[in-house]
Parts: structure tokens; sequence; C-alpha cells
DNA sequence: GTGTCAACCGAAAACGCTTTCGGTGCGCCG
DNA sequence: CGGCGCACCGAAAGCGTTTTCGGTTGACAC
């Protein structure tokens, strides 16, 4: 309905210049405490509201990030989007500043959106997420001078800013949670390597081990997709051998979940035969019997942490180099760890 | 690095003004047709791209909306979430316009967010979720003049524009199913009526039941919290009745798979003594055992409906009265939906 | 009485785009 | 040959800020 105040309102109905309102309310020290007062009283009467567009243009700054949702290659069930983007949305509202989301459908789109950030300047960083062990994105963001922050480390990010959980460490503790728990015969089934986040956690698992001094089986070493199916077929794989695991560190929940249906199908029980922890801390696995044991990373945290890592890079305030986080994920101990049986695998032939 | 290519840069380049560069691009009727392909190349060949921001504030729009996400009272675990932005984004983008993200903490932040927008016009609509049933956001935004979709219906929501999926009709039509395959006795475990999807759920349920000639139970009709314990105490409740039924609708999946297990552990099988069906048709309850039979609505395409209806409202192509999209839900057949079992609950005493 | 300095404020340019208004040429008709 | 209309383009104003630069007071010292 009604126009928005302008400056000029605010100016015209105190006799003053526009240049002065405006400098009054960014409080420059040339102007005296009594017309600052006046101005920033009926600023507030007016409900004024600097228009940010002429402000951006004028101060040729965008004061808006934008977030790269992950490829839809498959479902886009990330359960963590809506998470992070509330804690990247508050934390930069906060300051000022906008969050934009991009959604491209593929990585032309994507290379294409970075093209034409980097001509038109019209955002001022970028959060990327989903990262590859070899992901060309670091090297093509610097080319182009965008500011970024990376929710996930890759091979590929040299210098630039990222903030990741330790991966590998949640997998050695988990590993070595299972050890101390008894257990000697530890599979990992994780997803491809060409995920970074993926070859992290299987480095956990062979780093838990070794630290353990068990000899690490390549065989227990599993990569499949990651969904309910592709845990699935790898826990069938897995309970194929001659010696099979009496515990498996799953690379996510969900994989996890498909495992224990693969051990139960087998006619065994997970959590008793055969111990399963996951990861993501997803709260469905609460609502199996038994309850799925997890490890959970910190989210509305992890996304107000990426929105102000990335405003100081983009204020200059920082160095990517010094911008580099990592968080620890927390155990969440449910009931699918457990001290391995005694008579398992042993009288195997009989379970069947 | 290198300034971004201005106006200015290729109107010096060609000797010409720069408003007949800018009438060039936008292909104003009198540039001729020599120039207009001489500009377009060259602009091209520069990889020129508009200041948006210059051209906002000369335009005096935003071709920006906001999406309102909803509050975080619990956990943001909702799934759709990132389906439904990444509709939104990509429907957006092809029109040149941006999705920001807005992440109220409570409802006086998100009343402050509204008030600035309306004195800023930052953004020039918005996308409101969660809708409930006396829901005093219509009414604000209407007196604001704030341009906005509301995903779902409200009994407030008068003569705005809205998105639902007929919820009333999917409930109809998952009661009718399960008169199909025989069941008499079919309950219902709601949410809250103070959301309006709840209302509409436990209204199609009734309603499917009243088309079959049933006689409504009212001790059949549940109200519980929209999760997992929710469902389970929704379900003992029912389980405890003289005579339980034979078939619950759920208001959701994640209740759906509360009440399974409260069936469960009371030592029947859902889909067997007690036909089970959900709502959301969430991945997860594929794996469960035996799988969740639910329903499923779009998301992604309503995403881009959302995004394009607004646009449409805003550029004041269509009325809020003529921007009104009511989707269907789709039944996913699974294994929690049979006929009934002839032995229970007749036999209940022996089960036990 | 003149000069100096500080304190305070206004005029105006700038940001990069759109759009109105007016002004050239040119052909064409009367 | 005067006038008219058309096709095409440039100058300039405007969008709402910020910021530079300069100018006006008054006090104060010399």
């Amino acid at each position: 309905m009604g126009e928005p105040t302008r400056l000029k309102v605010i100016a015209e109905r105190l006799n003053l210049s526009q240049s002065t309102v405006s400098r009054a309310l960014n409080d420059y020290k040339d102007i005296s405490n009594r017309t600052k007062k006046l101005v920033r009283d009926t600023a507030k009467e007016l409900g004024y509201e600097p228009n940010p567009y002429a402000r951006r243009l004028a101060l040729g700054k965008s004061y808006t990030i934008g977030y790269v949702m992950p490829a839809q290659d498959g479902q886009l069930t990330e359960t963590f989007l809506g998470e992070l983007m509330a804690g990247m949305a508050t934390a930069l509202a906060l300051k000022g500043w906008d969050l934009t989301v991009l959604a491209p459908a593929n990585t032309e789109e994507e290379m294409a959106i970075f093209q034409r950030i980097a001509r038109t300047r019209h955002l001022s960083g970028l959060v990327i997420s989903r990262t590859y062990s070899e992901d060309p994105r670091f090297q093509i963001l610097r080319d182009l001078d965008i500011p970024f922050v990376s929710h996930g480390r890759s091979n590929t990010c040299g210098d630039s800013a990222w903030l990741d959980v330790d991966n590998e460490l949640a997998f050695a503790e988990m590993t070595s949670h299972l050890v101390s728990l008894g257990h000697k015969r530890i599979a990992h089934i994780g997803g491809s390597p060409l995920y970074n986040f993926a070859r992290q956690r299987a480095d956990g698992w062979r780093r838990g081990l070794r630290e353990a001094g068990l000899e690490i089986h390549e065989n227990f070493g599993e990569a499949t997709d990651l969904s309910f199916e592709g845990g699935c077929a790898a826990m069938e794989r897995l309970l194929r051998l001659d010696q099979p695991p009496t515990a498996v560190c799953c690379v996510s929940d969900v994989v996890a979940i498909g495992a224990m249906q693969a051990i139960r199908s087998s006619g065994l029980q997970p959590g008793r035969e055969i111990s399963v922890i996951g990861y993501d801390g997803l709260e469905l696995g609460a609502w199996l019997n038994p309850p799925l044991t997890t490890m959970r990373q910190p989210l509305q945290s992890a996304g107000r942490m990426l929105a102000d890592m990335l405003i100081k890079l983009v204020e200059g305030e920082r160095k990517p180099t010094d911008s580099q986080e990592l968080f620890r994920a927390s155990f969440v101990r449910r009931g699918t760890a457990n001290p391995p049986v005694t008579d398992w695998p042993t009288s195997r032939q009989e379970v069947r």
C-alpha cells in the first residue's frame, strides 16, 4: 500500500539534506549528536529502512551469498538440508545478509552459474557441499576469484576455506568402540571413494583397525551405493564369506538399515550375531528394532559457522587458509552395537 | 579479478550511447536491426551481464521472492524441504528470479520479517508453508499488501493464493481402499487439528467411512503428536479398546511407523491383524518389514508451481483467487494394507 | 581586526541501469 | 520547395543510496 519512506522524506521533514541524514544514520563523526538523535528518532518513527538495492549499488557489495544445493543425482531426500540452511540463514540474517538458493540440475548448469556470478558479482560468496575426492570446482572457483567455503573437504581443496566433520576420526572411534566390545572381525560398508567423505570414512575404519593391532582383511571393505539397496547387497556379500564379520561400520544410516535388513533376512539378528553402526544420527534409526547405533554431526551450528566464515572471507577479515574448521561427530548409543556372541559364526551351519 | 563489463564499455567500443545499447539489448523497436545485432554480438563477446542491483533499483522491482521456512518448533527433519526448494529455485532461475531463504526462529521474528519486507519491498513475494487451521499470517500479509502463496490451505486463507494437496480426498481414498479390502473397523491416528492438513486428513477419513456407509466410532479418531512416539502411544490406546480396529489410517509415515511399533510390541503383526497406511511416501517406509503402504504428494513440481504462481501474482498477471491449485496424492502400495484376518480380534484372548 | 581551526552541514557526483524526451536525417507527398 | 512523417539515435533524468569535497558558521588566539 503505502510507499516506503525514503531518505528524502525524512530529510524534508527535518529541513536537512539527504547527505546529512545518511551520514547521521551511518554514525559519521562530523554530524552533531543533536541531529543524529533527531534523525534517528524520526527514522524510527517513520519506519525507515534503507533500500537494499540502492545500497548495494552504491557500495558495490551484494550482502548476499549463495548456497549451491547438491546436484539432484538421485532423490533429494538429504534430511540435513533443512537444518543446514536454517543455520546459514539465521547467521546471515543477524548481519543483514541474504541467503539465496542455487539448484543446478547438473554440472553444466553449475558451471554456468559460476560464470554468471563471476561476471555480475551479484553474489559475494558461495557455500558448496557434497564434495568429491577430486572436485574440479575448487580450482574453478579460485580461478574465477569467487570467495567460497566448502562443506566437506577434497583432495583438490588446496588452500581454500572449508568446514568438515572429522570423518576419519569418527570412523576410527566407531571401529575402536567395536574393538573394545570384543569384536575382531570388523567390516566396513562404504560408499564410492569418488565422494570424499566416503574415502575419509573408509580411511578411518582402517586406522581404527590398525590402532587396535588388527589385521585389515581387504574383502571386509565393501563399497556400494549410498542407499538401502546398496547396504543390503553389500551385507549379503559379506555374509557369503567363509568367515563373515561380527560387526560392520556403515558409511551412512541408510546403508546401515539396508545391512540390517540383509542380516535379518539371513536368519540372524542385527546387534546380536552382527553388530551394526551407522552414521548420520537420523531420527528414524531410533524407531527400528533394535534401534540403530550411529554417530551424529552438528548441522545447525555447522550452517551458522559456514555463514560466518564466508562473511569474514568476503570482507577480507580472514584468509582462506585460516578458515578451516573441523567438527567432531558424537556417538549415539542405541541398540545395534553389542559384544559378539560366542557361538557364532562357529555354529553357523546349524543356524541356517 | 577483472572488472565486470558494464553497458558503458560496450557503448564506447561501438561508438554508441549507453541508452542505445540498453534499448538494443532490451529489444526496443526504435533501434535498427543492424545495431541490435551489433550490440548483442559484442555483448556476448564481452560476456556482458547486467548488474542486477542497478536493474532492480531502476525498475523498482526486486525479482526475488522469499521462502519462509517452517518455524523450528522441533527438529527440522522435514525431508521435503530440499525437494520443494529445489523445485522453486529452478522455476525461478528460468525467469531470472532469485530465491532467498528466511528462517525465523519464532513467530515474533516472522512478524518482524514481514514488517521489514513491507517497508523495503526488497522481496516481491513470499511462499509460506506449514499452515495452521487458524493462521493469522494470511490476514497480516494481506494487510501489508505482500503478495504470497501458501503451501497448504487454512480456514483463514480467504481469497488468497494457495497450493495444496487434496488431503481430504487422499484420506477418503485411503479409507475406501481399506473398505474395499474388507475392513469395517477403521481407525485414524491424526495430528493436532491446529494444523490444517491434520484437520483435512481427519475429515477425509470420516468422509471415507460415510461414503462406505460405515458408522464413525469417535473413539477410533485419535489425535496425537506428529512423531514416532505419538503414533506409538495412540496405537496403544486403540489396542486397549474392547473392539480394536482392524485397520488404521495415519496422518504421516512417521506416525504410522510408531503405530507399527506398538502393534508389533503387543504381539501382533502390522499388515496382518491390523493394516496400517501412512502418508508422505517416505523412502524409508520401504525399508521396514513389512514395507509401509502410504501415499505420496508431488514436491518438486509443487515447488515449481508455487514459484510460477507467485511470479504471476507479483506481475499482476493473475489474481489470487485464480491462483488456487489442488494437487492429488498418489497411492504407494506396499505391504501393510491387506484384507483383515478372520480370527481376530475374535480370538484375541488367545493371542496374548 | 585578521587568521586559524574545529564543528557542522549541503551540493553534487557516483554506482549502473532504464526510460522519457527531443533531435537529427531521410524519403515522400502535395 | 515546404511540410510531414518515419526511422533511428543521443542527452539527460531518474531510481535511492553513499561519499567526497567544499562551504559556512562561530570561537579563539594573535
